[in-house]
DNA sequence: GTCATATATATGGCCTAGCGTATATATGTG
DNA sequence: CACATATATACGCTAGGCCATATATATGAC
């Protein structure tokens, strides 16, 4: 089910959803508790809206025990990869706090 | 009053507005009743988007006599130029009908 | 001035997206 | 099994977006 370019504007046009993908992009893989930490945001948030990536095929989740980790979807339209990139150029700010935040990732294992 | 990226997809993510500025670049310039003809849809909508798309810095308008004429603004992002392109060429069925609607431009001359 | 055309706005209703809070579902540990 | 951690979902609410309809404004022709 191929999503119409609208549809990937509208999961792009979030604040949180999209930090979570500048991150991703930057990162390659982040688990739920590094992209709540970086964004400062709630769980049940992070969560629904990473809920919302994935229904939109702009992420894919794997589950790794207690952890899920996230990133970009292999299956994601290809303009969208140019697109983080001019943004994170355009905006590095967005990035660069949320990176500042993130600390060092994978801190939550055992 | 620059627009944080958030702010320009939101913009993009409607289809009518989409598809508006596909045609514009692709065009150049248009005026309202050759939107009207190429989008299909209502004048007040069109209206309507064409202003959403002046306050989000996107487009610029100038009336000359009954006419008032839309076209990218030359203060919008930089980046957006990319996408539409990109869009344009990842789904070129839209801007194709669109533009087969449009027919001849300007045949609203006096 | 009147009239027609082109475009903009106001009004009111519906509908969805996003939120916080609470709760459910894993998974691992012991 | 109980318990803790990590993540997901359900519920109720609200604000804002988009719409259709009606009306207002601008411009030009006469």
């Amino acid at each position: 089910m191929a999503m119409t370019p609208t549809a990937t504007l509208q999961c792009l046009a979030e604040p949180t959803r999209l930090r979570a993908l500048l991150l991703l992009q930057h990162q390659g893989e982040l688990c739920v508790c590094d992209l709540q930490a970086a964004l400062g945001e709630s769980q049940p948030k992070i969560s629904r809206h990473l809920r919302s990536l994935r229904d939109g095929g702009l992420v894919h989740d794997e589950r790794r025990g207690r952890w899920v980790y996230y990133a970009l979807a292999p299956g994601r339209p290809p303009w969208l990869q140019n697109l983080l990139t001019e943004l994170s150029q355009a905006h590095p700010d967005i990035l660069q706090a949320d990176l500042k935040r993130l600390g060092s990732p994978q801190a939550c294992e055992p």
